[in-house]
DNA sequence: TATTATACTGTATATATATTCAGTATAATT
DNA sequence: AATTATACTGAATATATATACAGTATAATA
């Protein structure tokens, strides 16, 4: 599959929609009204191009004769261990605490992420967070400010804000009045941080 | 649904194995192609009779303009709608707000669902569900007490939690102490159950 | 430097397609 | 007995649609 550029992915977009919205293909005046086009031989050569890169097929001499190929990038899923993040004290993120795998499409949040984090506790209920939520972790140490950071303090494993304010003194701070703020001095006390949450799924 | 005859289901059939061969709907040229008539408007009476009896849409003056209401192919894919929850007043859930397509695999939330919904503001904030989440959708009437549903009063759409006390009332509660419960009485005001939220999606 | 791909406008047209009208015929309802 | 639904043929037609042709312009590539 080659590369596609994102006015052609805009008009792949525009299709799906179309189908998905009435049943059948747009014609090439429907995008041109959905993409702002003047010229119909603007959706025409788009499409050609769309059908060179292997991305849709043209039927010829046929209305609305536009189908979409699935490729096998859509397909690809991955299988992502769920952890649970069991009570304070306890030695999480082992492997041991894998409760099951769960199926779910590459770059489902766009960006990457390598495990779900099942979440106890209601730290972080502001910030949306409920108990067996399932968090996506991306494991990096590209952490900014704000960002919602799984972090590990000997064995203790927690998802905080993170905030740093001086080099030497991080704050993880709950998204909830009833807990408090953590204040970790690096030069006393080692903490590791997992990765951050790029996603959240609750299954109700 | 009404009675529908042998020869029309012969019909029906013939427009989801096309649409499932060549991924767009038949002409009424088509039809008869396939079901051995010698006049398109064999095909069109047939298509009339479908459509009031409320097996498909016809769009007019619309080539290939047939759509399959509530089959079961629609089910197989899975390809969701997002559908933007947009602001108080207008008509929401209408195909026209569709924002995008989201690849899903289907019974990723356990339960079937039909569609996602963007989330605006923060009514259910205290129920985890924040601005730009999205709720996956289960068209369904079969609400029990403390459902989180979508509702659509006249032409406003809101999701709270259901609460039913006397068969008459139903209230719709948010999640949050800024906002009020709603009371509605169901000899006075139509409400319209949208269906419920069986799962979320956040993407951070 | 020439070529190719992208990204458009604008016009024109053959034909693909929906749809109406005029019939015929049978079976089921009212 | 009269109406309605089903199930077709056959012809006619307005228009919906694909698609070719003629341009303009920019960026990337060989």
């Amino acid at each position: 599959m080659k590369d596609i550029t994102s006015q052609q992915n805009k008009v792949l977009d525009c299709i799906q929609i179309h189908l998905k919205k009435t049943g059948f293909p747009p014609t090439r005046a429907d995008i041109c009204r959905e993409m702002g086009f003047k010229s119909p031989n603007s959706a025409e050569t788009h499409l050609r191009a769309l059908e060179k890169k292997g991305f849709i097929a043209i039927e010829s001499g046929t209305s609305r004769g536009i189908s979409i190929l699935n490729s096998e990038v859509e397909q690809e899923e991955n299988e992502y261990p769920i952890i649970g993040l069991v009570a304070a004290g306890s030695p999480t993120l082992a492997t041991e605490n894998v409760e099951k795998v769960f199926n779910c499409p590459k770059g489902f949040f766009g960006s990457n992420f390598d495990y779900f984090l099942r979440v106890k506790g209601l730290s972080m209920k502001d910030a949306g967070i409920m108990e067996d939520d399932l968090i996506a972790v991306k494991k990096t140490q590209d952490i900014r400010n704000g960002d919602i950071v799984i972090a590990r303090i000997d064995d203790e494993v927690t998802v905080k804000y993170f905030h740093r304010h001086s080099p030497s003194v991080v704050h993880l701070q709950p998204a909830n009045d009833e807990f408090n703020d953590i204040k970790v001095d690096l030069e006393e006390t080692e903490l590791f941080i997992e990765g951050k949450s790029v996603g959240l799924i609750r299954e109700n």
